[in-house]
DNA sequence: CACATACTTTGACAACCGTCAATATACAAC
DNA sequence: GTTGTATATTGACGGTTGTCAAAGTATGTG
């Protein structure tokens, strides 16, 4: 008899059991993009800006940062999974990933 | 005529408009505080001692830690209100400080 | 091709961070 | 007092981070 199609025992429902290695190692980046002030208004900025997205010039002035510092801080909140960016002509358009904050979320409510 | 008892007018409620300043730069810590992986389980394992807590030397060994270096992010978790700490005779008992997470909540429902 | 605009990458710098060994402090028991 | 245990602080080390100026890449216009 087969039991590939019953469910491994567990001794604690998972939400239960202690955060892996691997699962802090997973969460802990998303916590890192969000850990300065200018990205938290970065993402916020793009947030609010909707699905129509804002372009990175935009990002500029309002945060008083030279256009390198706001680029290097884009990048660091796109490798997070946070933002994305989709191509028109020369410019970017920078919008969330919508879901991207459910991982923390779950931490939260853990 | 007095104003004095009106309130100011707003073309926004207030979490629609743009994180200030001030908002991010008293959110960040806490964000900082969590993006390390060894603090994120260490934070885990305070929270599920619950009420009773839990004692630093019970935290070292399973962080696979120096005793300074969880000594040090228990601080950074301390500095960040995110645990506290009890003392009782020799032993110092952390616990999480409730609702301490909900400032991160607001900002991922805001 | 040249030129302009939007954005990224490189390189440098000071500041900060995670880690541990060594040392110091706090408390309890004797 | 001394001795022992629990925790914090100090100092040092390499590694990372935020910032900008300068240079490079990409796209569009003429």
């Amino acid at each position: 008899m087969y039991y590939e199609h019953m469910p491994a025992a567990r001794s604690l429902p998972l939400s239960r059991r202690p955060l892996t290695n691997q699962q802090s190692a997973a969460l802990s980046p998303v916590f890192a993009a969000l850990s300065d002030p200018v990205r938290l208004r970065l993402f916020d900025l793009v947030r609010r800006s909707g699905s129509t997205g804002v372009c990175s010039c935009d990002l500029t002035e309002p945060l008083e940062r030279s256009q390198p510092t706001i680029s290097h801080h884009l990048k660091v909140l796109r490798d997070a999974g946070l933002v994305q960016a989709r191509r028109e002509g020369t410019w970017l358009w920078y919008s969330v990933v919508e879901e991207s904050l459910s991982s923390v979320q779950a931490f939260i409510l853990r």
